[in-house]
RNA sequence: UGACCCGUGGUGUAAUUGGCAACACAACUGAUUUUGGUUCAGUAGAGUCCAAGUUCGAGCCUUGGCGGGUCAACCA
């Protein structure tokens, strides 16, 4: 009974400190009691583990508040945005195992209202067009500890304004040409109320409003506005639109039918060890065709891991655990690794598989014999059942757990010694054949009939467990291995121009003569498995009976190098 | 020499809103184990950036320092 209760509120999102201020709205009546959030990625690129943490962020914030999330597209920018992106975004968020119904948005849609809107301000003499180039308005700005100083256009009258900015909507200026600035203080200590620029024109078709318009809305004049017709309460960012903020509430204010006002709560980006985050640069990774796309495994997006063999739970799990704050730290992946491990753990099938062979022959067990050995898929879950596994006098052993010459606390086989095969005997090892390099190239061993199973009836010990497969039986595949992509621990402190510089060129490798039981020749794509000593791997959707590899490798080269100290 | 934000073990998050700092990851030790996995038991590691102040009592409040981050794209 006690316990129960503890592991229902274990599986509670763990409150931060926005629930803590949500609630606080809650109670203070504001918004009619709704809570309404968004996630609004700009689609130029695929999302990462870093856009996970907003997505759960935002997701289960509505969740837990019985209120609403919203997917909502921020496509104001057309020159960077496509509709591959589109998709690949509502792939993950659906994958990742949350759902915006029938609440999909896109900036987009409101070009028309913020055309209207930015019409009005021009109107309430609150924005002005602009004939001066980038460069002198940029200069103008001044600097975060100078004021800038105003435009010669800002005291246009609205009835000059308004002409002009409904030909720059007409086509009849170039990019560059005019731009409409919001009328704000040139003098503000926060450089974005020094009349920012909230229209600019563009002539780039959009994915899809197409060559309709040749102005768009810049992000801070699009985004408060696409929340409030959205209803959103809760407006939830990263911390670098902090300083927006201000601007975002200017916008707010300037909308005379405000009934309520969504409120902008940052939240700090998540950074991960050893892992490049930046758009541009898994862009530039992609382009440059350093990886083979933006799911390659080996990427940080949420189709790489996915492909690499992560669950949408474990990331979800994960996501929990990091929590959220405004602490601009660096979050150990080992922490996303172990909430994989976690998961698979739990549900993972095991299965045999050698990935480097070293043959074995059973000079004991007669010629074309062959028989069927019980081994179970999941010891922590009888649920799962068992399988047959053949068994014959040839087999695979991996290479690596034989030493002809083992160190001291090295458990597996050896001349002389004796071990287990997994559901099968134990086998003691009575001759090495090499060849003329002096390569092993085949173990004789012989084994004990009464072991069948893996236990022994005289009670008698083994220290290891072997994984194996009959020559006859396995199945030959061409194996995958991953690793991390960069090495630095902090990829944040890496130059943009330097950061290839730090790839991992044992993050891919392909092992082309490994052996699997038969039995995951009958897995479906995503089912995971699990190898002795090798970590997780999974069936590549992508490419038929290959497999990919998933990343225990690394951890367990350590424990036995520690072992073998 | 501006504005805004942040500062708790190696890392990330907690601390009943002022009551002698807890959890997870990582590390280490030992036990169990038909995966050197898992599981279990245990150890070590911060006195909360610093300094004053308020208070019986401060990680939580005040002030002042110090340190870090963000902002000067017609990107989001």
């Amino acid at each position: 009974m006690a316990d129960n209760k503890m592991q229902e509120n274990e599986k509670v999102v763990k409150n931060n400190f926005i629930h803590l201020q949500i609630e606080n709205d809650l109670k203070e009546g504001k918004n009619n009691q709704r809570v309404h959030t968004r996630f609004p990625p700009e689609p130029n690129g695929y999302l990462h583990i870093g856009h996970a943490k907003s997505i759960c962020l935002n997701f289960g914030t509505a969740e837990k508040f019985g209120g609403k999330c919203n997917l909502r597209f921020d496509d104001t920018n057309p020159s960077k945005e496509e509709t591959e992106y589109v998709d690949s975004i509502m792939d993950d968020v659906h994958w990742l195992g949350f759902d915006w119904e029938d609440r999909l948005f896109y900036a987009s849609d409101y070009f028309e209202k913020l055309y209207d809107f930015a019409v009005k301000l021009i109107n309430d003499g609150k924005a002005y067009v602009d004939d001066q180039d980038a460069e002198v308005i940029s200069q103008q700005k001044g600097t975060p500890t100078r004021p800038g100083i105003e435009s010669p256009f800002r005291n246009r009258t609205p009835e000059e304004n308004l002409d002009l900015f409904t030909r720059m909507k007409n086509g009849e200026f170039n990019e560059g040409e005019k731009v409409l600035r919001a009328k704000i203080d040139m003098a503000s200590p926060n450089m974005h109320m020094r009349d920012p620029i909230i229209y600019r024109v563009l002539k780039a078709p959009h994915h899809r409003t197409g060559d309709k318009w040749v102005i768009y809305p810049m992000y801070d004049f699009a985004h408060g506005q696409s929340d409030y017709w959205e209803g959103i309460t809760h407006s939830v960012c990263t911390l670098e639109f902090e300083v927006h903020r201000p601007l975002y509430d200017w916008c707010i204010d300037q909308l005379q039918e405000a009934d309520y006002r969504p409120r902008q709560i940052e939240f700090a980006r998540l950074n991960l060890s050893y892992t490049v985050m930046s758009k541009r640069k898994l862009l530039e990774l992609v382009q440059d065709k350093h990886v083979k796309g933006w799911d390659d495994p080996r990427m940080p997006t949420i189709s790489g891991l996915r492909r690499r063999g992560y669950t949408p739970e474990s990331i979800r799990n994960f996501a929990d655990r990091i929590g959220v704050t405004k602490v601009d730290g660096m979050i150990d992946v080992t922490l996303l690794e172990h909430s994989v491990r976690e998961h698979l753990n739990k549900s993972a099938q095991r299965v045999m598989g050698v990935l480097n062979p070293l043959k074995v022959v059973i000079t004991n067990y007669p010629e074309g014999q062959e028989e069927e050995l019980d081994a179970v898929n999941n010891p922590e879950d009888e649920s799962m059942g068992k399988r047959k596994v053949p068994f014959s006098r040839e087999l695979y052993i991996e290479r690596e757990d034989f030493m002809e010459d083992p160190p001291r606390k090295f458990f597996r086989l050896g001349p002389g010694r004796e071990v287990r095969l997994r559901y099968a005997y134990f086998i003691t090892c009575n001759k090495v054949i090499k060849n003329d390099k002096g390569e092993i190239v085949e173990l004789q061993c012989t084994y004990d009939p009464a072991s069948k199973g893996g236990n022994s009836p005289d009670g008698r010990k083994v220290k290891a467990t072997l994984h194996w497969v009959s020559i006859k039986h396995a199945i030959k595949s061409e194996v995958r291995l991953y690793d991390r992509l960069f090495t630095v621990e902090d990829p944040l402190s890496v130059k943009d121009k330097d950061f290839k510089e730090f790839m991992n060129p044992e993050a891919y490798k392909v092992l082309p003569n490994c052996y699997v039981e038969p039995f995951v020749s009958q897995a479906k794509p995503f089912d995971h498995f699990q190898f002795e000593r090798l970590g997780y791997f999974n069936l590549d959707p992508d490419s038929g009976s290959d497999n990919l590899i998933f990343n225990r490798t690394v951890q367990l080269r350590d424990t036995w190098a520690k072992h073998n100290k």
